[in-house]
DNA sequence: CTGGAATGATACGGCTCCGAAACGATTTTC
DNA sequence: GAAAATCGTTTCGGAGCCGTATCATTCCAG
């Protein structure tokens, strides 16, 4: 069953969803890395460096650089791969769980406030 | 009647949603500029540089730069207040508006392809 | 008319991010 | 084993954005 959503509904709630994050949060995320983000916690992994590079079409130090960041939020953790040690492993953290988490119910909340 | 989305569909839908806007722009509009833009073209205007920026818990030269960003673009218009000339009132544009429109179209297709 | 208040723009130093290129470490190929 | 390929990181110059403080313009009160 699809999720019905007029464009004006959609509209609604993209300002509504973004309004909040910008009016609670000092610095926001930036859309490239939140879309990193979603991609390792909804995505099977495992979730390389080149990999989320090829998907996102972005270059590969742009997810070095948003690793460096979202790491020292301690929202996303790199590990070598141990079978292939050139390889990083880009793995979830209970932090990164949790605000994750306070994303979906964010855009819950503000999609049960919609108009009609 | 409220649209009903689960979190899980939530966060995909986010997910979808920032994926496609990654992948087909070369440069991103910020969080931040987003939620401006949208401020714009869905509440009732008139929109000054003083109302958005204490609306979105911003400085003003946030929104001053933001302009000057989303007016080159054309997205965005600046026309000074002929009644009180201290005054910007920030206007929409028809580039704006389509651009504005595809945003909600884009979302709305990606809410449509939504498992169960 | 003059001093003060209000508004938006600008200057500044700092930080983050950008893509391209070069680099070190590791693995694979021959 | 030596050479080539792969992978992630770092470096580089450049650009955008940040908040604070200041500025020029405009309005308004007295």
């Amino acid at each position: 069953m699809p999720v019905d959503l007029r464009p004006s509904q959609a509209l609604k709630l993209l300002h509504d969803f973004n309004y909040e994050l910008v009016r609670d949060d000092d610095r926001d995320l930036s859309v490239r890395q939140i879309t990193i983000l979603l991609t390792v916690y909804l995505e099977p992994p495992p979730h390389t460096v080149r990999g989320l590079a090829a998907k996102l079409n972005v270059t590969k130090p742009v997810i070095t650089r948003a690793l460096d960041t979202m790491g020292r939020m301690e929202i996303l953790q790199r590990r070598r791969d141990p079978a292939d040690r050139r390889n990083v492993v880009v793995q979830r953290t209970v932090k990164g769980a949790l605000y994750v988490e306070r994303l979906g119910d964010l855009m819950v909340a503000k999609a049960k406030e919609l108009p009609l």
